[in-house]
RNA sequence: GGGUAGGUUCCCGAGUGGCCAAAGGGAGCAGACUGUAAAUCUGCCGUCAGUGACUUCGGUGGUUCGAAUCCACCCCUGCCCA
Protein backbone atom coordinates (compact mmCIF):
# COMPACT_ATOMS: atom_id res chain seq x y z
CA UNK A 1 0.00 0.00 0.00
CA UNK A 2 1.62 3.14 -0.99
CA UNK A 3 1.30 6.53 1.14
CA UNK A 4 -1.69 7.85 -0.06
CA UNK A 5 -3.58 4.80 -0.14
CA UNK A 6 -2.71 4.56 3.53
CA UNK A 7 -3.61 8.32 4.70
CA UNK A 8 -6.78 7.22 3.35
CA UNK A 9 -7.10 3.65 4.70
CA UNK A 10 -6.62 5.28 8.49
CA UNK A 11 -9.03 7.71 7.75
CA UNK A 12 -6.47 11.15 7.93
CA UNK A 13 -7.28 12.70 4.76
CA UNK A 14 -10.56 15.66 4.77
CA UNK A 15 -10.15 17.24 1.39
CA UNK A 16 -7.95 18.09 -1.55
CA UNK A 17 -7.55 20.04 -3.59
CA UNK A 18 -6.81 17.57 -6.82
CA UNK A 19 -6.59 14.03 -6.12
CA UNK A 20 -4.46 12.49 -8.79
CA UNK A 21 -1.78 14.90 -8.59
CA UNK A 22 -1.27 15.45 -4.84
CA UNK A 23 -1.48 10.99 -5.21
CA UNK A 24 1.29 11.11 -7.52
CA UNK A 25 3.44 13.61 -6.03
CA UNK A 26 3.30 11.93 -2.54
CA UNK A 27 3.36 8.63 -3.98
CA UNK A 28 6.56 9.26 -5.63
CA UNK A 29 8.33 11.32 -2.96
CA UNK A 30 7.99 14.63 -4.96
CA UNK A 31 6.09 16.80 -2.98
CA UNK A 32 7.77 19.35 -0.66
CA UNK A 33 4.79 20.42 1.79
CA UNK A 34 4.10 22.67 4.64
CA UNK A 35 2.36 22.62 7.84
CA UNK A 36 1.70 25.75 9.77
CA UNK A 37 1.98 25.94 13.42
CA UNK A 38 0.82 28.83 15.32
CA UNK A 39 2.59 29.55 18.69
CA UNK A 40 -0.20 29.75 20.71
CA UNK A 41 1.22 28.69 23.47
CA UNK A 42 3.96 27.21 25.02
CA UNK A 43 3.65 23.67 24.10
CA UNK A 44 2.24 21.75 21.37
CA UNK A 45 -0.92 19.81 21.60
CA UNK A 46 -2.46 16.80 20.76
CA UNK A 47 -3.68 18.42 17.33
CA UNK A 48 -0.41 19.24 16.67
CA UNK A 49 0.94 16.06 17.06
CA UNK A 50 -1.81 14.89 14.39
CA UNK A 51 -0.22 16.90 11.86
CA UNK A 52 3.30 16.10 13.55
CA UNK A 53 2.42 12.65 12.82
CA UNK A 54 1.28 13.19 8.98
CA UNK A 55 4.80 14.76 8.42
CA UNK A 56 6.59 11.88 9.64
CA UNK A 57 4.84 10.07 7.86
CA UNK A 58 5.02 11.95 4.37
CA UNK A 59 8.90 12.13 5.05
CA UNK A 60 9.26 8.55 5.43
CA UNK A 61 7.92 7.99 1.92
CA UNK A 62 10.32 10.45 0.90
CA UNK A 63 8.67 13.28 0.96
CA UNK A 64 10.18 16.98 2.43
CA UNK A 65 8.41 18.47 4.90
CA UNK A 66 8.44 22.17 5.57
CA UNK A 67 7.60 23.27 9.33
CA UNK A 68 6.60 26.54 9.57
CA UNK A 69 6.32 28.22 12.70
CA UNK A 70 3.76 31.42 12.85
CA UNK A 71 5.68 33.85 14.29
CA UNK A 72 4.00 36.57 11.99
CA UNK A 73 0.25 34.71 12.12
CA UNK A 74 0.51 34.59 15.29
CA UNK A 75 0.62 38.37 15.72
CA UNK A 76 -2.55 38.09 13.97
CA UNK A 77 -4.80 35.48 15.46
CA UNK A 78 -6.38 32.94 13.14
CA UNK A 79 -10.27 33.41 13.16
CA UNK A 80 -10.57 30.08 11.63
CA UNK A 81 -13.41 28.17 13.97
CA UNK A 82 -13.43 30.68 16.23
CA UNK A 83 -16.57 32.90 18.09
CA UNK A 84 -14.72 35.33 19.91
CA UNK A 85 -11.33 37.13 19.01
CA UNK A 86 -7.82 35.41 19.99
CA UNK A 87 -6.63 37.45 22.91
CA UNK A 88 -3.82 39.54 21.47
CA UNK A 89 -0.14 38.06 22.00
CA UNK A 90 2.92 39.96 22.96
CA UNK A 91 5.53 39.78 20.66
CA UNK A 92 7.82 38.35 23.64
CA UNK A 93 5.08 35.80 24.12
CA UNK A 94 5.09 34.61 20.58
CA UNK A 95 9.40 34.55 20.56
CA UNK A 96 9.14 32.50 23.31
CA UNK A 97 6.37 29.90 22.07
CA UNK A 98 7.98 29.90 19.26
CA UNK A 99 11.01 28.62 20.77
CA UNK A 100 9.68 26.04 22.73
CA UNK A 101 7.47 24.64 19.40
CA UNK A 102 11.35 24.36 17.89
CA UNK A 103 12.20 22.06 20.66
CA UNK A 104 9.23 19.84 20.84
CA UNK A 105 8.86 19.47 17.25
CA UNK A 106 12.90 18.27 16.86
CA UNK A 107 12.09 15.26 18.36
CA UNK A 108 9.35 13.99 15.96
CA UNK A 109 10.79 15.10 12.85
CA UNK A 110 14.46 14.19 11.04
CA UNK A 111 15.89 18.01 10.65
CA UNK A 112 19.55 17.30 9.86
CA UNK A 113 20.77 16.98 6.67
CA UNK A 114 18.20 19.30 4.73
CA UNK A 115 15.74 16.46 5.13
CA UNK A 116 13.14 18.56 6.65
CA UNK A 117 12.93 22.46 6.80
CA UNK A 118 12.01 24.61 10.34
CA UNK A 119 11.09 28.05 9.06
CA UNK A 120 9.57 30.80 10.67
CA UNK A 121 6.58 33.18 8.94
CA UNK A 122 7.98 36.40 11.08
CA UNK A 123 10.85 36.29 8.72
CA UNK A 124 8.95 37.27 6.09
CA UNK A 125 6.21 38.78 6.99
CA UNK A 126 7.13 41.62 9.52
CA UNK A 127 9.16 42.89 7.62
CA UNK A 128 5.92 44.07 4.81
CA UNK A 129 5.14 46.86 3.31
CA UNK A 130 1.71 47.69 3.27
CA UNK A 131 0.82 49.54 0.74
CA UNK A 132 3.17 47.31 -1.43
CA UNK A 133 1.57 44.38 -0.21
CA UNK A 134 -1.65 46.02 -0.52
CA UNK A 135 -0.64 46.40 -4.48
CA UNK A 136 1.37 43.11 -4.94
CA UNK A 137 -1.51 40.77 -3.13
CA UNK A 138 -4.20 42.31 -1.64
CA UNK A 139 -5.34 42.87 -5.21
CA UNK A 140 -5.74 39.36 -5.91
CA UNK A 141 -8.02 38.63 -3.47
CA UNK A 142 -11.77 39.16 -3.75
CA UNK A 143 -13.50 40.15 -0.62
CA UNK A 144 -16.69 38.81 -2.07
CA UNK A 145 -15.40 35.36 -2.13
CA UNK A 146 -13.67 35.76 1.37
CA UNK A 147 -16.42 36.68 3.20
CA UNK A 148 -18.27 33.69 1.64
CA UNK A 149 -15.61 31.78 3.29
CA UNK A 150 -16.67 28.79 5.14
CA UNK A 151 -14.18 29.96 7.88
CA UNK A 152 -15.53 33.32 7.97
CA UNK A 153 -19.40 32.25 8.62
CA UNK A 154 -19.47 31.88 12.50
CA UNK A 155 -17.62 35.55 12.87
CA UNK A 156 -20.15 37.42 10.35
CA UNK A 157 -22.46 37.04 13.05
CA UNK A 158 -20.05 37.60 15.87
CA UNK A 159 -18.31 40.59 14.60
CA UNK A 160 -14.72 40.18 12.81
CA UNK A 161 -11.69 42.71 12.82
CA UNK A 162 -10.04 43.58 10.08
CA UNK A 163 -7.14 42.74 11.36
CA UNK A 164 -8.60 39.12 11.71
CA UNK A 165 -9.60 38.87 8.31
CA UNK A 166 -6.21 39.32 7.24
CA UNK A 167 -5.26 36.23 8.29
CA UNK A 168 -6.34 34.32 5.76
CA UNK A 169 -3.60 36.95 3.39
CA UNK A 170 -1.33 36.08 5.43
CA UNK A 171 -1.29 32.18 5.44
CA UNK A 172 -2.09 32.48 1.75
CA UNK A 173 1.02 34.58 1.38
CA UNK A 174 3.14 32.09 3.32
CA UNK A 175 2.03 29.47 0.71
CA UNK A 176 3.53 31.79 -1.80
CA UNK A 177 6.99 32.71 -0.57
CA UNK A 178 7.63 29.14 0.33
CA UNK A 179 6.86 27.93 -3.03
CA UNK A 180 9.31 30.97 -4.44
CA UNK A 181 12.24 29.57 -2.41
CA UNK A 182 11.76 26.29 -1.59
CA UNK A 183 9.51 24.72 -4.22
CA UNK A 184 6.77 24.25 -1.32
CA UNK A 185 4.44 23.01 -3.95
CA UNK A 186 1.78 21.78 -1.35
CA UNK A 187 -0.10 22.54 1.99
CA UNK A 188 -1.08 20.35 4.46
CA UNK A 189 -3.64 21.76 8.00
CA UNK A 190 -6.03 20.82 9.93
CA UNK A 191 -9.50 20.53 8.03
CA UNK A 192 -10.50 23.89 9.54
CA UNK A 193 -7.64 25.51 7.38
CA UNK A 194 -9.32 24.84 4.13
CA UNK A 195 -10.25 28.54 3.41
CA UNK A 196 -7.09 30.06 4.09
CA UNK A 197 -5.58 27.02 2.19
CA UNK A 198 -7.41 27.41 -1.25
CA UNK A 199 -6.16 31.24 -0.59
CA UNK A 200 -2.43 29.92 -0.85
CA UNK A 201 -2.78 27.83 -4.03
CA UNK A 202 -4.89 30.51 -5.89
CA UNK A 203 -2.48 32.97 -5.01
CA UNK A 204 0.58 30.86 -6.77
CA UNK A 205 -1.77 30.38 -9.55
CA UNK A 206 -2.54 34.38 -10.39
CA UNK A 207 0.92 35.45 -9.47
CA UNK A 208 2.94 32.77 -11.02
CA UNK A 209 1.04 31.16 -13.12
CA UNK A 210 2.01 27.56 -11.13
CA UNK A 211 -0.21 24.90 -9.82
CA UNK A 212 0.03 24.15 -6.08
CA UNK A 213 -1.81 21.70 -3.85
CA UNK A 214 -3.66 21.71 -1.06
CA UNK A 215 -5.18 19.02 1.74
CA UNK A 216 -6.77 18.98 4.91
CA UNK A 217 -6.24 16.63 7.30
CA UNK A 218 -10.06 15.17 9.40
CA UNK A 219 -10.20 16.81 12.60
CA UNK A 220 -9.81 14.55 14.88
CA UNK A 221 -13.60 14.53 16.75
CA UNK A 222 -14.90 12.28 19.02
CA UNK A 223 -18.60 10.22 18.83
CA UNK A 224 -19.80 13.81 20.41
CA UNK A 225 -18.47 15.42 17.54
CA UNK A 226 -16.02 17.38 20.47
CA UNK A 227 -12.94 18.07 18.92
CA UNK A 228 -10.71 15.62 20.65
CA UNK A 229 -7.28 16.23 22.90
CA UNK A 230 -8.95 18.82 25.42
CA UNK A 231 -10.14 18.05 29.06
CA UNK A 232 -11.75 20.55 31.58
CA UNK A 233 -8.30 21.77 32.23
CA UNK A 234 -7.49 22.25 28.84
CA UNK A 235 -5.59 20.74 26.36
CA UNK A 236 -3.87 17.88 26.34
CA UNK A 237 -0.01 19.13 25.90
CA UNK A 238 2.73 17.37 24.53
CA UNK A 239 4.90 18.89 27.15
CA UNK A 240 5.23 16.34 30.50
CA UNK A 241 5.71 19.60 32.36
CA UNK A 242 2.04 20.79 31.63
CA UNK A 243 0.73 17.69 31.11
CA UNK A 244 2.43 14.59 32.99
CA UNK A 245 3.54 11.24 30.94
CA UNK A 246 0.99 9.57 32.83
CA UNK A 247 -1.91 11.69 32.59
CA UNK A 248 -1.56 11.68 28.65
CA UNK A 249 -1.46 7.93 29.23
CA UNK A 250 -4.45 7.76 31.20
CA UNK A 251 -6.12 10.85 28.76
CA UNK A 252 -5.98 7.67 26.07
CA UNK A 253 -6.57 5.20 28.59
CA UNK A 254 -9.77 6.67 28.86
CA UNK A 255 -11.29 7.75 25.06
CA UNK A 256 -14.90 6.63 24.74
CA UNK A 257 -15.14 2.91 23.09
CA UNK A 258 -16.48 4.38 19.77
CA UNK A 259 -13.17 6.60 19.55
CA UNK A 260 -10.67 3.79 20.73
CA UNK A 261 -9.98 2.28 16.99
CA UNK A 262 -10.46 5.83 15.24
CA UNK A 263 -7.50 6.84 17.23
CA UNK A 264 -5.53 4.18 16.62
CA UNK A 265 -6.18 4.82 12.94
CA UNK A 266 -5.04 8.24 12.86
CA UNK A 267 -2.63 8.49 15.83
CA UNK A 268 -0.51 5.66 15.92
CA UNK A 269 2.22 4.11 13.26
CA UNK A 270 0.75 0.29 13.90
CA UNK A 271 0.17 -1.12 10.98
CA UNK A 272 -3.34 -1.09 9.59
CA UNK A 273 -3.46 -4.60 9.50
CA UNK A 274 -2.99 -4.88 13.23
CA UNK A 275 -5.50 -2.30 13.83
CA UNK A 276 -8.39 -4.29 12.22
CA UNK A 277 -7.70 -7.46 13.88
CA UNK A 278 -8.93 -5.07 16.94
CA UNK A 279 -12.31 -3.90 15.24
CA UNK A 280 -13.37 -7.36 15.99
CA UNK A 281 -12.68 -6.81 19.57
CA UNK A 282 -16.24 -6.44 21.58
CA UNK A 283 -17.24 -4.90 24.74
CA UNK A 284 -14.67 -4.98 27.83
CA UNK A 285 -12.27 -6.90 25.24
CA UNK A 286 -11.82 -2.98 24.24
CA UNK A 287 -9.78 -2.08 26.98
CA UNK A 288 -6.86 -3.71 25.31
CA UNK A 289 -7.17 -1.80 22.45
CA UNK A 290 -7.41 1.31 25.25
CA UNK A 291 -4.34 -0.08 26.44
CA UNK A 292 -2.42 0.06 23.52
CA UNK A 293 -3.54 3.08 22.16
CA UNK A 294 -2.37 5.19 25.23
CA UNK A 295 0.81 3.15 25.49
CA UNK A 296 1.64 3.68 21.50
CA UNK A 297 0.97 7.47 21.97
CA UNK A 298 2.71 7.80 25.18
CA UNK A 299 5.49 6.03 23.83
CA UNK A 300 5.11 7.99 20.74
CA UNK A 301 5.23 11.49 22.64
CA UNK A 302 7.69 10.84 25.75
CA UNK A 303 9.24 7.67 24.75
CA UNK A 304 9.53 4.09 25.77
CA UNK A 305 10.52 4.15 29.21
CA UNK A 306 8.35 7.13 30.22
CA UNK A 307 5.28 5.08 28.35
CA UNK A 308 6.49 2.08 30.47
CA UNK A 309 6.53 3.69 33.47
CA UNK A 310 2.71 5.27 33.29
CA UNK A 311 1.13 2.22 31.97
CA UNK A 312 2.82 0.18 34.75
CA UNK A 313 1.52 3.26 37.19
CA UNK A 314 -1.76 2.97 36.22
CA UNK A 315 -1.90 -0.73 36.08
CA UNK A 316 -1.00 -0.51 39.55
CA UNK A 317 -3.42 1.96 40.84
CA UNK A 318 -6.29 0.33 39.05
CA UNK A 319 -5.35 -2.75 40.22
CA UNK A 320 -5.79 -1.73 43.64
CA UNK A 321 -2.63 -1.31 45.33
CA UNK A 322 -1.41 2.43 45.64
CA UNK A 323 2.32 1.87 45.73
CA UNK A 324 3.55 3.63 42.63
CA UNK A 325 6.62 5.55 41.57
CA UNK A 326 5.09 7.92 38.96
CA UNK A 327 2.26 8.98 40.42
CA UNK A 328 1.69 12.91 40.86
CA UNK A 329 3.30 13.99 43.34
CA UNK A 330 3.29 17.31 45.88
CA UNK A 331 5.92 18.11 48.31
CA UNK A 332 4.58 19.18 51.67
CA UNK A 333 7.65 19.70 54.55
CA UNK A 334 7.41 19.51 58.17
CA UNK A 335 6.98 23.64 58.64
CA UNK A 336 3.11 22.79 56.81
CA UNK A 337 2.42 20.54 59.99
CA UNK A 338 0.42 22.37 62.91
CA UNK A 339 0.94 19.87 65.80
CA UNK A 340 1.67 17.43 63.75
CA UNK A 341 -0.92 17.45 61.74
CA UNK A 342 -2.45 18.99 58.32
CA UNK A 343 -6.11 19.39 57.57
CA UNK A 344 -6.44 17.06 54.61
CA UNK A 345 -8.52 19.64 52.45
CA UNK A 346 -5.59 22.04 53.07
CA UNK A 347 -3.41 19.37 51.48
CA UNK A 348 -5.93 18.86 48.61
CA UNK A 349 -6.05 22.42 47.42
CA UNK A 350 -1.89 22.47 47.52
CA UNK A 351 -1.70 19.89 45.86
CA UNK A 352 -4.29 21.12 43.27
CA UNK A 353 -6.71 18.37 43.43
CA UNK A 354 -9.56 20.75 44.00
CA UNK A 355 -10.11 24.10 43.53
CA UNK A 356 -11.37 25.24 46.84
CA UNK A 357 -12.00 24.07 50.29
CA UNK A 358 -15.62 24.50 50.12
CA UNK A 359 -15.13 21.54 46.99
CA UNK A 360 -13.13 19.69 48.79
CA UNK A 361 -15.66 19.22 51.75
CA UNK A 362 -18.36 17.88 49.85
CA UNK A 363 -15.98 16.06 47.71
CA UNK A 364 -15.41 14.16 50.97
CA UNK A 365 -19.67 14.70 52.25
CA UNK A 366 -20.32 12.54 48.68
CA UNK A 367 -17.54 9.93 49.80
CA UNK A 368 -14.82 10.56 46.99
CA UNK A 369 -11.93 10.92 48.63
CA UNK A 370 -9.76 8.10 50.58
CA UNK A 371 -6.24 8.25 52.21
CA UNK A 372 -4.44 5.22 52.07
CA UNK A 373 -7.00 3.51 50.34
CA UNK A 374 -9.18 4.39 53.31
CA UNK A 375 -12.32 6.21 52.57
CA UNK A 376 -12.28 8.88 54.53
CA UNK A 377 -15.85 10.29 55.81
CA UNK A 378 -14.79 13.26 57.97
CA UNK A 379 -14.47 16.72 56.24
CA UNK A 380 -12.30 17.71 58.89
CA UNK A 381 -9.81 14.91 58.65
CA UNK A 382 -6.20 15.69 59.26
CA UNK A 383 -3.01 13.97 57.97
CA UNK A 384 -0.81 12.57 60.76
CA UNK A 385 2.35 11.17 61.14
CA UNK A 386 0.99 8.27 60.85
CA UNK A 387 -0.28 8.82 57.65
CA UNK A 388 2.89 9.00 55.77
CA UNK A 389 4.68 5.89 57.80
CA UNK A 390 6.02 5.01 53.77
CA UNK A 391 7.19 8.61 53.57
CA UNK A 392 4.31 9.57 51.68
CA UNK A 393 0.29 9.43 51.67
CA UNK A 394 -1.91 8.52 48.46
CA UNK A 395 -4.52 10.69 48.21
CA UNK A 396 -7.52 9.09 45.94
CA UNK A 397 -10.18 12.04 44.61
CA UNK A 398 -13.29 10.03 42.73
CA UNK A 399 -12.31 6.94 40.94
CA UNK A 400 -9.10 7.66 38.62
CA UNK A 401 -7.40 10.31 40.19
CA UNK A 402 -4.50 9.79 42.93
CA UNK A 403 -1.78 12.19 44.33
CA UNK A 404 1.27 11.07 46.41
CA UNK A 405 2.08 13.70 48.99
CA UNK A 406 5.36 13.71 50.04
CA UNK A 407 6.11 14.74 53.59
CA UNK A 408 9.49 15.79 53.07
C1' G B 1 -21.19 59.89 12.85
C1' G B 2 -26.85 58.67 13.60
C1' G B 3 -30.43 55.01 15.22
C1' U B 4 -31.21 50.51 17.79
C1' A B 5 -30.44 45.88 20.67
C1' G B 6 -27.25 44.11 24.08
C1' G B 7 -22.84 43.10 27.88
C1' U B 8 -25.37 38.26 34.13
C1' U B 9 -21.71 33.35 37.70
C1' C B 10 -17.00 28.01 33.12
C1' C B 11 -20.57 28.45 28.46
C1' C B 12 -25.66 29.45 26.76
C1' G B 13 -29.46 32.04 29.00
C1' A B 14 -33.61 33.90 32.70
C1' G B 15 -33.94 37.77 36.13
C1' U B 16 -35.90 44.62 35.69
C1' G B 17 -35.75 47.64 43.54
C1' G B 18 -35.91 43.54 48.78
C1' C B 19 -38.15 36.37 48.96
C1' C B 20 -30.99 36.87 44.41
C1' A B 21 -25.26 33.80 45.26
C1' A B 22 -29.08 34.93 41.25
C1' A B 23 -34.34 30.24 37.28
C1' G B 24 -33.33 26.73 33.36
C1' G B 25 -29.98 24.12 30.19
C1' G B 26 -25.01 22.53 28.98
C1' A B 27 -20.22 21.44 30.72
C1' G B 28 -17.77 19.75 35.11
C1' C B 29 -17.23 16.99 39.88
C1' A B 30 -18.84 13.00 43.24
C1' G B 31 -22.03 8.55 44.35
C1' A B 32 -24.76 4.02 42.42
C1' C B 33 -24.30 0.70 38.16
C1' U B 34 -19.89 -0.86 35.12
C1' G B 35 -15.08 -2.50 31.71
C1' U B 36 -10.28 3.11 34.29
C1' A B 37 -16.18 2.91 28.51
C1' A B 38 -21.09 4.70 27.22
C1' A B 39 -26.07 5.29 28.75
C1' U B 40 -29.05 5.90 33.11
C1' C B 41 -30.34 7.46 38.08
C1' U B 42 -28.85 10.54 42.60
C1' G B 43 -26.20 14.54 44.85
C1' C B 44 -23.05 18.81 44.25
C1' C B 45 -21.73 22.91 41.38
C1' G B 46 -19.06 31.77 44.06
C1' U B 47 -15.51 32.05 48.43
C1' C B 48 -14.79 31.41 53.59
C1' A B 49 -14.12 29.09 59.99
C1' G B 50 -21.29 24.98 57.80
C1' U B 51 -27.88 27.89 60.56
C1' G B 52 -23.80 33.04 59.23
C1' A B 53 -20.25 36.28 56.80
C1' C B 54 -17.94 38.03 52.47
C1' U B 55 -17.19 38.96 47.01
C1' U B 56 -19.94 38.73 42.09
C1' C B 57 -24.21 40.45 37.41
C1' G B 58 -19.05 45.47 31.41
C1' G B 59 -16.54 50.09 34.27
C1' U B 60 -16.93 54.39 37.50
C1' G B 61 -19.84 57.36 40.33
C1' G B 62 -24.93 58.43 42.17
C1' U B 63 -30.26 57.72 44.05
C1' U B 64 -32.18 54.47 48.02
C1' C B 65 -32.94 51.72 54.54
C1' G B 66 -31.80 48.31 50.36
C1' A B 67 -29.50 47.90 43.32
C1' A B 68 -27.88 42.62 38.72
C1' U B 69 -32.36 45.53 38.65
C1' C B 70 -33.28 53.00 38.85
C1' C B 71 -30.01 57.55 37.18
C1' A B 72 -25.36 59.75 34.94
C1' C B 73 -21.04 59.24 32.39
C1' C B 74 -17.67 55.87 30.14
C1' C B 75 -15.92 51.18 27.66
C1' C B 76 -17.13 46.97 24.49
C1' U B 77 -20.28 44.12 20.84
C1' G B 78 -24.27 43.02 17.23
C1' C B 79 -27.79 44.99 13.73
C1' C B 80 -29.67 49.08 10.58
C1' C B 81 -28.52 53.86 8.25
C1' A B 82 -24.41 57.11 6.58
Amino acid sequence: MQIYEELVARGLIAQVTDENEIRDLINNGKAVFYIGFDPTADSLHVGHFMALCLMKRLQMAGNKPIALIGGGTAMIGDPSGRTDMRQMMTKETIQHNCDCFKKQMSRFIDFSDGKALMVNNADWLLSLNYVELLREVGACFSVNNMLRAECYKQRMEKGLSFLEFNYMIMQSYDFYSLYQRCGCNMQFGGDDQWSNMLGGTELIRKKLGKDAYAMTITLLLNSEGKKMGKTQKGAVWLDPGKTSPYEFYQYWRNVDDADVLKCLRMLTFLPLEEIETMAAWQGSELNKAKEILAFELTRLVHGDDEAQKAQQTAKALFAGGADSENMPATEITKADLTDGAIALIDVMVKAGLIKSKGEGRRLIDQGGVSVNDVKVTDAFAALTAADFEKGYAVIKKGKKVFHKIILA
